[in-house]
DNA sequence: CCCCGGATTGAATCGCCGTTCAGTCACGGC
DNA sequence: GCCGTGACTGAACGGCGATTCAATCCGGGG
């Protein structure tokens, strides 16, 4: 029945099948529309093929859906971790984070990936089994922010502090920021909002 | 939690017109469901009479749908407003927000209205006269927390602090908690939540 | 009593998708 | 060349749900 699988042949040779190629669609199209509003045809049609192809490729709109969902996540974090690869200061590394989450809709790469987030919530709000995966994710979210301080305290550049206690809180006031953002709040533009979460980053963590 | 059509009037029902008793009833079932899988069968269902009674008092299913958002925040912020004319210390009185915010699902009038937000953000992100709406609900929602905190102010309290950026601070914290109460994240507990941000807000303010 | 208008309804209508199906098409292997 | 198979398609099919409509129902004012 399930054609779910991923082409298991090919050991990371063809990355760019159809299959994804849907999956980028369709994350873009929940990015842009929500995802009650993403139908088969649109990511159909933004792959040029028929609404048919696409059901043959997944064995239902919510799979695809979900599907999405978890591949774009999965693509930001790849994002995250690799810029957090190179070398830098913890504070350069909280400006990166900060940067990441706080994304101005639009620009670039990228994408208005918050579109997704709200989606997910609802979604997560209501089937456990979402609900487990966004749970994995902001997991890791805070296990990046966890190793990001954990290399700055090994580094010297600052003291011991609660790490855990510290993703937790921070990683929570950046939502909270970045939906203000992403919803054009004007009480909380941007600018303030990454003053903000790197004002709180420097007074826990006793930075300059 | 309402019930069956109650027949005859209710002794001191002030203004539970059939269309509230709508506006309810749609609130509830968004916040179960979710928006985009609330129908007007539903909502005609749940107090117990046609769809066609619905189409009756609301032009479309979508005036419906935002009107029942609008009408359950608003009714969120009474009942918040109300909470804390009551006299109470400031530590209390923050208390209450943060319980106020972070509530376990469920719980008794103020029941799970995080399906509401969560919702509530995602059609905001594409809808512009919904991110209005929002915007104000959010505004109202800081400035209450300024309220509070200026009442401490000058009542000796604490001392002076930056008043505004506290409540842009403070009031993304708790967004971002809340979300990941809602979400049931083993590593955010209410508890957990409730300490956090509370911790933070007698940091900032210089509280015992 | 009768009439009027608002409230209410059951039964259509109708458009919009998701999903299915019966095939083409292209191509590599034989 | 022929076959088999997997990619791909156009054209239905079917159901769900919003919306409409032509009636009823009912209470109150005249």
């Amino acid at each position: 029945m399930a054609r779910t699988a991923t082409p298991a042949g090919d050991p990371d040779a063809p990355v760019d099948t159809r299959r994804d190629q849907m999956l980028d669609a369709a994350a873009e199209l929940i990015a842009e529309r929500g995802l009650s509003r993403t139908r088969i045809a649109d990511v159909a049609a933004r792959v040029g093929t028929s609404p048919a192809l696409v059901m043959y490729y997944f064995a239902t709109k919510d799979e695809l859906l979900i599907e999405a969902l978890r591949h774009s996540e999965a693509g930001f974090y790849q994002a995250a971790e690799e810029l957090l690869d190179r070398p830098a200061t913890l504070g350069e590394r909280l400006a990166t984070l900060v940067d990441l989450t706080i994304t101005v809709e639009s620009q670039g790469e990228v994408r208005g990936h918050w579109g997704l987030w709200f989606d997910l919530w609802a979604e997560a709000f209501r089937h456990p089994e979402v609900a487990r995966d966004r749970r994995a994710l902001d997991e890791q979210w805070r296990d990046l922010v966890r190793r990001v301080v954990e290399a700055g305290i090994n580094s010297g550049e600052i003291g011991e502090i609660d790490v855990q206690t510290f993703a937790v809180t921070w990683t929570a006031l950046l939502d909270g920021l970045a939906v203000q953002v992403a919803l054009h709040d004007e009480v909380v533009t941007p600018e303030r909002a990454r003053d903000i979460a790197l004002d709180f980053a420097a007074g826990a963590l006793g930075l300059a």
